[in-house]
DNA sequence: CCCCCCGCTTGATCCCGGTCAACCGGGGGA
DNA sequence: TCCCCCGGTTGACCGGGATCAAGCGGGGGG
């Protein structure tokens, strides 16, 4: 009953039952009871620096990290060194599920600003998967959705020109952060115009011609890292203009 | 023990136990009765006629379908109508995967030659790898390698340049035909240019052009579908020639 | 067996986006 | 506070691969 107000303090800022994120990582519909048993899912939390790696690609795998707050990139080095951006993750998203396959982590995760993920370690989420059936599922579902999401990505480099692409993004991050709470009009961009470019597959320099022209167009303001989105209708209708290039 | 001729035929048929490709589809190294269990895996098998389909994007998902023999390509179509080729599939490879996270198909799946595939109803697969921890492992590694294979065609088309692209695709293929046993030298090409355009981001004419480059350049020899591998080291030299275009 | 159609090849031209280069401006460190 | 550096913007030019077009050849169907 009386625990150390040190060790209350602990679990219930690791707890996911407590977690505003829940509805996000967890499985929803569930009874307290339930929830309670997910919180054995987290061992600990960790902060990341802005700039500093959650991990390499080659490191061990472990455990998955769900991210709490702040902003990441995931990169693929090639072997003859080129970098490219494979995906950007928001509150609420996990990392790590590269490394499941083949015992080590094949890309890289980078924070672009300061930041926290939830630690799960993966034996962990392989047990309780076993047992607890709601989270099983959810679980796949989540590596599943992560499958898609990436076949998406392989539409828009391997059949959009590179307007569409760049509206696709922008829509892309609206919305995502829209689930979040945050405006769907207005936000920071987190990367570098250099990052964005890499996820999509053209120069930095486009991408900076990209933006300039879609504020001629009265689509969007962008004042170096902050845009704001007057049109997102317009920004739509630029994604799916058709004539491929490719 | 004496059940009817035509039952242990039908048995025996779909037995994953007594498979070839066991050792591609499931965990290695069970025993003889932890292999029984998984017979329970597969419900029955379904031959697929070339250029039939073995769903649909949209379809509502119920299972995964391990690929017997044969050969498949996975698509998806964007709103717009355009069509992106995301994967080709052989025999001992997993299809389906992307209908999990939202209960229907996402892409889909057509047979570029007559096939047959062993369907695993999923709600099967769930129930058996809550039972069975080998299974669960492998079915969790199966997942992330094709989050992996995705991130692989994302550097793909993110970074390389048309030739680099079509280099690696031959070299995969000649990886992949080999694992099966098949010669890595010597081979038919069961997608047409166009579909092999769509995978890696070019038209069919690019494709075209740069099969009869590599031809001069005595990296291989194509007539139409046979392609023959002269120089499996020249390629991938062509693969990681760096300076990207994008 | 022959013919037709579809997939492939190859040439000519064009243009999107890459490359190279110069400049700008804002934020962080001394 | 000032300066420097790095990320961003913009212009000029170029080239890889798309587009348009014509011809070919092999395999399947009548």
């Amino acid at each position: 009953m009386t625990e150390p107000a040190l060790a209350t303090l602990t679990r219930l800022r690791t707890a996911c039952s407590q977690c505003n994120l829940r509805e996000l990582c967890l499985p929803v519909g569930l009874s307290a009871d339930e929830l309670q048993t997910l919180d054995n899912l987290v061992s600990t939390r960790r902060k990341v620096r802005r700039g500093d790696s959650l991990f390499y690609g080659g490191e061990p795998f472990s455990a998955l990290y769900a991210v709490r707050y702040g902003f990441f990139k995931s990169t693929l080095t090639s072997g003859d060194g080129r970098e490219q951006v494979t995906g950007f993750y928001m509150a609420g998203e996990l990392l790590g599920m590269d490394g499941i396959g083949g015992d080590r982590h094949t890309c890289t995760l980078t924070a672009l600003e300061d930041s926290e993920v939830c630690v799960m370690p993966f034996a962990r989420v392989e047990d309780l998967s076993r047992h607890f059936e709601p989270l099983q599922r959810h679980f796949h579902k989540v590596l599943s959705r992560e499958i898609v999401r990436d076949q998406g990505v392989m539409m828009l480099l391997g059949s959009m020109r590179a307007e569409e692409r760049l509206a696709a993004f922008l829509v892309n991050l609206s919305q995502r952060l829209t689930a979040r709470g945050f405006s769907a009009s207005e936000f920071v961009l987190r990367m570098t115009r250099d990052e964005i470019g890499s996820y999509l597959g053209m120069k930095l320099e486009t991408v900076s011609r990209l933006f300039s022209r879609f504020q001629e167009d009265n689509l969007i303001e962008v004042h170096q890292k902050h845009v704001r989105i007057l049109d997102i209708g317009g920004l739509k209708r630029v994604m799916a203009q058709a004539q491929s290039s490719t």
